[in-house]
DNA sequence: TGCTTAATGTTCATGTTTGAACTATTATGT
DNA sequence: ACATAATAGTTCAAACATGAACATTAAGCA
């Protein structure tokens, strides 16, 4: 019984597949190195970054956009908060979902953690062409799309 | 004070590269859900393929490997082992050393996993032509190698 | 209107990951 | 040989993530 045939490393997309993954991997693990000395952890970026996008945020609407479950930010949220970063309110019509948003000091530790993950994204970008990079989030934006609902 | 000229989201690295982290992190829940009916986590399978890969590693080898601190293995290797999927023994030479080989029920289990996780990456990976594949993967393997030791 | 269903956020128990301190073993240098 | 360094693995407490059950509020519909 040949249990070996049509491994999966002999795959091309598998293996393109697990560089990606291990790529990722080892950039979140620089980061979170590199975001220490802002008492700042990865996941706590990614809260401020959306934040910055789409001020105004539920926390519906963030652990979706995170990929996360609700209890999730339940439970980040107000470690940034009394730190002064964010605040929260309750919305006026729907006094279910409380409304997020930057703080001055929120916004200012965001632009610091953002020279230094800017400065580890280029770091292993500036290896591809501009071509190449573009295609690349490209490729990426679909299957997001394609993996989003499955 | 302008301290929102030179938006990293104006940069097509950053965009580029969220868009590989989000793609990566959309595949990992996809996975996690897709191997549950396997009582198998990722973070399992990562360790199978790598016994697999290479048999009679020892754990601080595949620590490195997997990108992970040591005593995570230490947690991790009792259920897999209790599980009957692979064996620790301690080395000959150096009885510092445990060296790691999947069992046959291991083997089989891994091949289950495969197939799940094989197509997942099918349906993401798909979308891209051979050519944009492999040079996805190169460009990644490049990031990897410039990262590791930063 | 009332009743049912759905949505938001919280709580809590469980399981996972981490890093520092520890033991045991091997390597190195004098 | 001996003392010192380094290495492999473990333990433990703390931080973190997860999902189910829950309270509150809103929406749908008879």
């Amino acid at each position: 019984m040949n249990i070996k045939q049509e491994l999966p490393w002999d795959n091309p997309r598998f293996r393109n597949w697990v560089a990606v993954a291990r790529a990722c991997h080892v950039l979140e693990r620089a980061l979170a190195v590199k975001l220490a000395p802002l008492d700042l952890k990865p996941a706590q970026l990614d809260v401020l970054m959306n934040l910055y996008r789409h001020p105004g945020m539920s926390q519906h609407d963030l652990a979706r956009r995170l990929l996360v479950g609700r209890s999730n930010i339940t439970m980040l949220l107000p470690q940034l908060e009394t730190r002064g970063l964010l605040r929260r309110e309750g919305d006026e019509k729907d006094k279910r979902v409380l409304r997020l948003t930057l703080t001055e000091a929120g916004t200012e530790l965001l632009m610091q953690a953002l020279k230094v993950h800017m400065a580890l994204i280029e770091k292993a970008m500036s290896q591809s062409t501009p071509e190449q990079c573009d295609m690349i989030g490209e490729q990426m934006r679909k299957i997001y799309e394609v993996l989003k609902e499955a």
